[in-house]
DNA sequence: ATCGATGCAAAGGGTTTGCAGGAGC
DNA sequence: GCTCCTGCAAACCCTTTGCATCGAT
């Protein structure tokens, strides 16, 4: 098999910055918004185009929340994700530990793992007052 | 505020048993193609209406997997979902005790918890040997 | 008879894709 | 110069919705 080569682009950096410098998860939709500003030219499709590419390539993990709407986030540290159903709030919770999370489930040996999603479902404060 | 009656009808009662009846998570598009066997004039419309009812009842939950497309679950005992990538099969994991899962998180207290989403995505036997 | 539920089809909206031109190496 | 990447827009596809009709109570 032919490995494809790789180049560099301009674009494919903005967003990848962009992610790494966001702790709110955000969509397609916004990173073009946001980019747009500073790359008036940029378009929706390379943003979805690369945002798929920094998946392949491990870089970018995404979850859909309750809107239906993929959100994305640069792939760090072990952390699960709260999501509020009112406002599709999506926040951080840090240092999970999925090692022994893992191995509490007893997963039959021949699934090869990738990744564990592990979302919480709820209101936000904000949103509770609210109700 | 006045409550709305909620009235008998064939095709939410067999999207239920059929929902029921099954552990492979199947689609809105699934269940539609196999109740319109029993039922000709079931439409997909019809079909969508009922999941989100059944969901904002409670009786049926939904998760997105990574084929983008939302799957249903009747509502029943605790488990967490293996999804292959590869085939998009969704294997149940039963008797996750999420309670102590969710103790050991310790999350902000303010955050009123609704429902726990555990997915391991990864690639199946079936899908590996063919790797 | 009332009003909730259905069937049908059109609209919606997030995501993907084909193509011609532009940029990296 | 060869390819990969981009911008643009159209196509895709899952899901929602408007409306007239049907059906439960």
């Amino acid at each position: 098999m032919i490995e494809k080569q790789i180049r560099y682009s301009k674009q494919r950096e903005m967003i990848y910055n962009y992610l790494c410098s966001r702790k709110d998860h955000p969509s397609a939709e916004k990173i073009y918004e946001e980019l747009r500003k500073k790359m008036p030219t940029l378009s929706l499709g390379t943003v979805y185009r690369n945002l798929k590419f920094l998946q392949d390539q491990g870089k970018v993990r995404s979850l859909t929340s309750t809107d239906g709407i993929e959100h994305f986030d640069p792939l760090c540290c072990n952390h699960a994700h709260l999501i509020c159903k009112e406002c599709g709030k999506i926040i951080d919770i840090e240092n999970v530990d999925y090692e022994s999370l893992v191995k509490s489930l007893n997963i039959e040996s021949d699934f090869v793992l990738d990744k564990v999603d592990l979302s919480i479902i709820g209101i936000c404060k904000k949103c509770n007052e609210k109700l």
